[in-house]
RNA sequence: GGCCCCAUCGUCUAGUGGUUCAGGACGCAUGGUUCUCAUCCAUGUAACACCGGUUCGAAUCCGGUUGGGGCCGCCA
């Protein structure tokens, strides 16, 4: 082996192996993050192996998903593979260990099978398939219906994760494996160990759910004489009830959560934090922080509960550390062309509004129903206006002739505060305040009403008190 | 049922035998800042599952119990 060989063999390759069956969800991202980060500290490689062995299942629609979703969050993999582009491959190592007679046809019907499992349970037994078909000798398997498993063994399978430290199996409680349903469909742990090998991967990078899958995985590599490649298993992202996350939790895919207007940052930032941490309090990650101080050593061994109120609150962190050109790019995907309309006639207008808004939007569609009264008449009711207090009436008629009063160009925030702020502190500032906004905005809640009607402009702030006193009388 | 994994505030977590009657963040509560809401600031709330051991000393090490989770497919 020559030295280039050599830093070959070592070099860092990890992978991410989602099946198109689903869209791409938080948990597929974690993973995706971890095998990412990893795979760049070590100036290694991330692959994208799509895992669409089942045609049934399998679906073009799901597998862009997937893409679109890892494109948005910025995971760029090296290359990608498709295991329904590799058949020829896995048919190669299984005619191998057919001939070996190490892999075998079983005939068993799926209802014997069920059978088998029931009354195994029933027996307090580990549920297991050990076949006595390993020694048909028939050759005509091609008009029976078989599937080809691996022969079992009962050593003692030990592997060491790198997250949890040593798990062992007892390989007798696994019996036969099934590892084909023919010579052309490899299912899923013969593929997968096989593309591992293939793609020389270093680091298997996974879901915790998959620790049950590796003993078998390792007794494939055993019998085809390949090597084990370092595990680690990532603790898993729980719903509510601390089960597995799931669709039933409502769980939403990552293209999803664009669509409602989660930053790609903040999602990372917040799931990177499901499960590890740098041993500090630091909870702000750049992308180039995650890579500078991610570890495997310091993930979590538990499963972490996905808490929607803190990734909402990263989400607002980070709109509001948004530069206004991207916020205002952003949003814009979020009003009607109408309003668009108006601003293009007004360009400061949406930083304007946006500079209001920045600080209280938790996701980037909540734009369109808080900022509708700048676009459009608002809808006012006397109980709005009132409010608790009495006397609106003259409040809203003195505000409408101090405005009145203040010229058109200097109809700026400051003045009309200025301007009001006496009065206001005479009568009480709610009793004159918030009828003033709840006119401009026709909300309970919203930006303080000197700043609305700076953006309004003093014709139209002057139009909606009017109108505002027409609806009290 | 079998096997495997796990166990600090409601949630995410710091903590690797003593400096911790356990720190941070989210959430929640209270108060403050020019009406409301949000921001911002301050304060508060709340946890080492249990039982044994090891040790001068245990959230930290060991064993057990309990609890939770995962897998048990001709899915991945």
């Amino acid at each position: 082996m020559n030295f280039l060989n050599f830093l070959n063999s070592k070099k860092i390759r990890t992978r991410l192996a989602p099946s198109p069956t689903g869209p791409l969800h938080v948990g597929t991202a974690r993973t995706a993050l971890f095998n990412y980060i990893f795979a760049r500290q070590n100036n290694g490689n991330f692959i994208l192996r799509i895992d669409d062995t089942d045609k049934e299942r399998s679906d073009k629609r799901f597998e862009e998903d997937i893409l679109n979703g890892l494109k948005w969050l910025g995971l760029e993999y090296d290359k990608i593979y498709r295991q329904s582009e590799r058949e020829d491959i896995y048919k190669n190592y299984l005619k191998k260990l057919l001939d070996k007679k190490i892999a075998f046809w079983c005939y068993h019907s799926k209802e014997e099978l069920a059978a088998e499992k029931t009354e195994q349970m029933n027996k307090k037994e580990a549920p297991r398939h050990v076949c006595n078909h390993k020694n048909i000798k028939s050759l005509n398997h091609k008009n029976k219906n078989g599937i080809i498993r691996l022969g079992g063994s009962d050593e003692k399978i030990k592997f060491n994760d790198l997250i949890r430290g040593e798990i062992e199996y007892d390989a007798s409680l696994l019996g036969d494996i099934a590892i084909a349903k023919d010579e052309k469909t490899p299912l899923y742990n013969f593929a997968s160990v096989i593309d591992d090998e293939e793609m020389k991967i270093s680091h298997v990078i996974r879901g915790e759910d998959h620790i049950p899958n590796t003993p078998k995985q390792i007794l494939i590599q055993k019998a085809l004489k390949i090597q084990t490649p370092f595990y680690a298993h990532l603790p898993l992202i729980l719903g509510p009830d601390k089960s597995k996350m799931s669709k039933r939790h409502g769980s939403i895919s990552i293209n999803e959560y664009k669509r409602m207007g989660y930053l790609a940052q903040a999602l990372l930032n917040f799931i990177i934090l499901l499960g590890w941490n740098p041993g500090n309090d630091k909870e702000f990650f750049e992308k180039e922080e995650m890579l500078e101080l991610f570890s495997l050593q310091k993930i979590q061994k538990g499963g972490a509960v996905f808490n929607i109120e803190k990734l909402n609150w990263f989400n607002r962190e980070y709109i509001k550390k948004m530069s206004m050109g991207k916020l205002s790019q952003h949003t814009m995907e979020y009003i009607s062309s109408e309003w668009k309309a108006q601003i293009n006639k007004d360009k400061k207008l949406w930083y304007k509004i946006l500079e209001l808004e920045k600080p209280r939007l938790n996701v980037l569609s909540e734009i369109k129903e808080r900022v509708d009264f700048f676009f459009e008449k608002p809808q006012l009711s006397r109980s709005l206006l009132i409010h608790t207090f009495s006397n609106t009436s003259q409040h809203l008629d003195k505000t409408e002739k101090i405005l009145s009063s203040i010229d058109r160009h200097s109809f700026g925030a400051e003045n009309i505060k200025k301007a009001l702020w006496d009065y206001a502190e005479e009568k009480g500032r709610g009793n004159v305040l918030w009828p003033f906004r709840a006119a401009l905005t026709g909300k309970a809640k919203s930006p303080d009403p000197f700043s609305v009607a700076e953006i309004l402009g003093k014709k139209e702030t002057l139009k909606r008190i009017q109108h505002a006193k027409e609806i009290i009388t």
